[in-house]
DNA sequence: GAATATATTTTGATATATCAAATAATTACA
DNA sequence: TGTAATTATTTGATATATCAAAATATATTC
């Protein structure tokens, strides 16, 4: 009850999902501005696939639903990432529909760059939450993430 | 304890922030999706906005920072809403920078429609989930949103 | 009251999101 | 084996995000 003093759920701004949009656009803010100060020139996106690349052997609509992009999306970033240099892109040779993607040597410079950042972006937006809240927090995002495909 | 047994924090996957994304994601589908069901040509921003403005008497920059839009981006959606007959937009005779944003005949049937399919979408993402569980949630979020505007 | 600073909005350039349709390679199966 | 269905990726069109710079209008200050 103490809830409805200074939280109301009905009008679009005092919602939960409204609030979830001003973090996640508050933490993209920040992890860009601190990736930038290190690497000029990469985006959030890019550098999270850049590290996505490095720990798995996937194709590229594999990375895309790690990530949550759209194959299209993804088609254009990976594009841009092996004009930049950070990417190489060949033929599957045992599927040629599939593309393989490799990290190239100045992707893998950029690479030893970005993961302190990376850790240091997430002990910044996570300081002072413990375990066990960050651990509510997921769950009960899972549980909204749900109830948003179940009639899919 | 229990906790790390099925989530370590240290992938970018198994992170909170890549929970959110997750789940912002699913939201905005469903919100598209039914929305688009009922008024084929608006988007989900779109809607967002003609109810602000229907809200409240704001000027554009007012409304982008209540929607966590930039004032180039609103510039463009105000833009689309107008030509599709949602607005009228006008100078402000008190203050010639300012822009006043009206909502058109047109834009009223919109929003006749659109209210309960917004309500709908939330009860459908927060089905489940108590008013406790949600206050938690936003508590947890609003401090990692001020975690992230810190050192700005 | 003219020069300067500030506020509001716009424009340009580039990146990403989303949907639909197109391509091309592979698999299924009659 | 050839045709149809499926899979992986791309392309096109349009919407939004972001930063920097420009354009106006207003406020400040000397």
């Amino acid at each position: 009850m103490i809830y409805q003093i200074n939280m109301k759920f009905n009008t679009p701004t005092s919602t939960v999902l409204y609030s979830i949009e001003e973090t996640i656009k508050a933490y993209r803010r920040l992890c860009q501005k601190n990736i930038s100060s290190v690497i000029p020139d990469i985006t959030v996106d890019q550098a999270l696939i850049l590290i996505m690349i490095s720990q798995s052997d996937k194709t590229q609509s594999e990375i895309a639903d790690l990530v949550f992009k759209d194959y299209a999306s993804m088609t254009r970033i990976i594009s841009l990432m092996t004009s930049k240099d950070y990417l190489h892109k060949t033929i599957d040779n045992a599927d040629k529909r599939k593309s393989k993607l490799t990290i190239t040597e100045k992707g893998r410079e950029v690479l030893k760059k970005l993961k302190p950042m990376i850790r240091k972006n997430r002990e910044t937006a996570l300081a002072n939450i413990s375990d066990q809240e960050l651990q509510q927090l997921f769950e009960t995002l899972q549980k909204i993430t749900q109830n948003c495909q179940l009639n899919k």
